[in-house]
DNA sequence: GTAGATGCAAAGTATTTGCGACAAG
DNA sequence: CTTGTCGCAAATACTTTGCATCTAC
């Protein structure tokens, strides 16, 4: 376990509100990938009186400061999850919308590779993989 | 090349008004992936009575169809492309905002495996990889 | 004390929809 | 003919912003 999101804040120079430490708290404590919307409601529960534009005007602030990532997946709202060191990529249940992590060093070295063959450094990327369960066998 | 929009539409049973084979001429010509307002614009040219409406109703159509994909790429709008036999994935130049297309068949491979892996079997997937050009020189 | 944060409501974007008129099969 | 489509404007969903007030440092 590394450092927590208030710690982060700090080290970045990010000042600490209540309704930050609020909303910090949630996310660390959240292990799904809350929309703004689910996440409001969350932070409504300690402090009903955050205002959703200030859980916005969060997110935006903790994605930039590198404390949280937003995804976008397929036809929804944004979510946001914690960043930590271990990155990793989304399996998604198209059934049941169950979001599986993963990491898979292999294709990250490719990726690299595919980038630097058109001449890129990569600098970011998005993998998401759509599944159906197969019932039968190993889980 | 393979079928045409046009020919897909009368395959897939997709009544073809007007409309639908203005949007689908700019579509075909298109080499880019523009979104729905810079399509409209596309469109607006050759017939200026469509509205941006029944652009939002076909491509959804068209995708439902199988005709177009959507992406949406990072912070932004949704954008169309053609859907042929050959899926691709994307490269984006952060900085200009460039698409490159590309395959990579042993990546392909290695999702599916991953997939597997976690008893999914693989219906969908995006990647995108986000890059800066390097300077033809060295770094 | 001051710069920056908050709450609120109003304003933006992107996209969808109800409805009467209209066109494709 | 009949069913589905179109254009229009109004509605929706998500997110951002102006402003006056408040708070962390």
């Amino acid at each position: 376990m590394s450092e927590t999101i208030e710690q982060k804040c700090l080290s970045k120079g990010v000042k600490l509100t209540e309704q930050r430490k609020i909303i910090a708290k949630v996310m660390s404590e959240s292990t799904d990938h809350p929309d703004v919307d689910e996440l409001y409601k969350r932070v409504s529960k300690i402090d009903s009186k955050i205002s959703i534009a200030t859980v916005y005007r969060t997110v935006k602030l903790f994605e930039e400061s590198g404390i949280l990532t937003k995804h976008e997946f397929k036809g929804g709202k944004a979510r946001y999850e914690e960043l930590n060191e271990g990155h990793h990529d989304h399996l998604i249940d198209v059934k049941t919308g169950e979001i599986i992590e993963f990491v898979d060093n292999e294709i990250e070295k490719l990726q690299k590779r595919v980038a630097e063959k058109h001449g890129y450094k990569l600098v970011d990327h998005k993998l998401e993989l759509y599944g159906v369960k197969v019932d039968t066998k190993n889980e």
